[in-house]
DNA sequence: AACTATACCTGGAGACTCCAGGTATAGGCC
DNA sequence: GGCCTATACCTGGAGTCTCCAGGTATAGTT
């Protein structure tokens, strides 16, 4: 598993890079996070959940109960315009801490 | 500046890679990270030092006072077997979430 | 009726960054 | 000599966060 640092800073922009897709769940944003890493990375849903409220609290995104065709309820996460630009700021701090990473492992830098 | 939590994430790998190009000290891995940045990202000396203990205690760093030629008291650190280890595995776990954005993000994929 | 997968939530423990403050000294300048 | 700046290290407390263990509820399958 991650390093509780690593899982600390990846969530966020995870999350908000996924909801950038289209809105979507809980359960089935830990599903896609399942399956992006290739089965390797599996968050406790009890990490998430408080995430996802922190995210909306700070309005990052909003949310909506409705009940899918399944018949089970289920919270809808979609971005907000804050959370569209926080997704931005994310991305280039990501990219300027990978860069440097890259820099000291002698990885050919990323074209933007 | 970084989210809390990439810079908890960013921090350790960078010492450890840092210092695997040879030892260094405190105030010159400080430099050397600002350096990295192009300036633009600066820790506080607040926080670097408590962390180079943490991973001193930890077994991944060894440390020796020593005399510069400059007639300052430095304090030397070393990766030791362990962590240069741990370097790798913090390695292959960024490694490992880039790809994830990465593919988010449509950037193509690292060559490893 | 029991089980599994789906779907969400909370509280407390422990860990960590950040900030503000502190100590000490070499070298340059007046 | 006296002052300032850059160099060099350290600590304590506030606030924030992940992680874990626990809990609730229900659709579908056996």
């Amino acid at each position: 598993m991650l390093t509780r640092e690593l899982a600390g800073a990846s969530v966020r922009p995870l999350i908000l890079s996924i909801l950038s897709e289209g809105e979507s769940y809980g359960y089935a944003i830990l599903s896609r996070i399942e399956a992006l890493s290739g089965g390797v990375l599996a968050w406790d849903d009890g990490t998430l959940y408080p995430v996802l409220h922190r995210m909306q609290n700070k309005g990052l995104l909003e949310s909506s109960w409705r009940r899918a065709d399944t018949g089970r309820r289920r919270k809808y996460y979609a971005l907000t315009d804050k959370g569209r630009r926080a997704l931005e700021r994310e991305k280039q701090q990501w990219l300027q801490v990978d860069a440097m990473l890259a820099q000291l492992w002698g990885l050919q830098p990323r074209l933007t």
